[in-house]
DNA sequence: AGCGTTTTTACCTTATACGATAAAAAATCG
DNA sequence: CGATTTTTTATCGTATAAGGTAAAAACGCT
């Protein structure tokens, strides 16, 4: 499995993470997109390679950034910010 | 100008001002992702809905990613959590 | 202005995304 | 289990992404 396909695979689960989370289905979500319901079946089993217009389309209907389906969440380590409204927290 | 057309030219944008600051022309860019010159012009144009597979390349040769092209940056108004290491901000 | 570089455009070919439809398979639920 | 719903797979037609090449246009630079 080159990296490509990785991609396209990691895409296709998060997109169907996120439409089950919002408990619709294939047939909702092709409504709600105007994509068909086979296509976003080969998208989201990551059988098929699909176009920033399509990935817009999803991530809208979804009311999520497209980033949502491309990024891996890169679990940083809750980086607290050293002032807060103006207050040194090291300070307290 | 619709949409679809509004994220592939965003896109576009992006990649091209990414590109720019990282110093190499439309050649070298080719070189680095596999993808040819006059394809990756239109993609820069808005002229061409690029693939999953495409942006993904694009991304890693420019070592950033996909969400530099996708997201527009929400220039949030510095939300603020009201708890900080425990500490409730609003009782200060 | 003229020269070299970079980008854009055009044309052609191939690969593949996508829609529609239908059928098969799988999952869900009584 | 049987019935219903959901998802997957297959097939076909159309649209378009992407490569290659070459020529044109735009840009830089001295």
């Amino acid at each position: 499995m080159d990296n490509t396909e990785q991609i396209i695979y990691f895409a296709g689960q998060r997109i169907r993470t996120v439409r089950r989370e919002s408990n619709i289905n294939l047939r909702q979500l092709a409504l709600l997109t105007g994509i068909s319901a086979p296509a976003l079946s080969l998208i989201e089993n990551g059988k098929r390679d699909p176009r920033l217009s399509t990935l817009s389309k999803i991530a809208k209907a979804l009311r999520v950034e497209i980033s949502a389906f491309t990024d891996k969440p890169t679990e940083e380590p809750l980086i607290v910010p050293d002032t807060v409204q103006g207050y040194v927290i090291s300070s307290f």
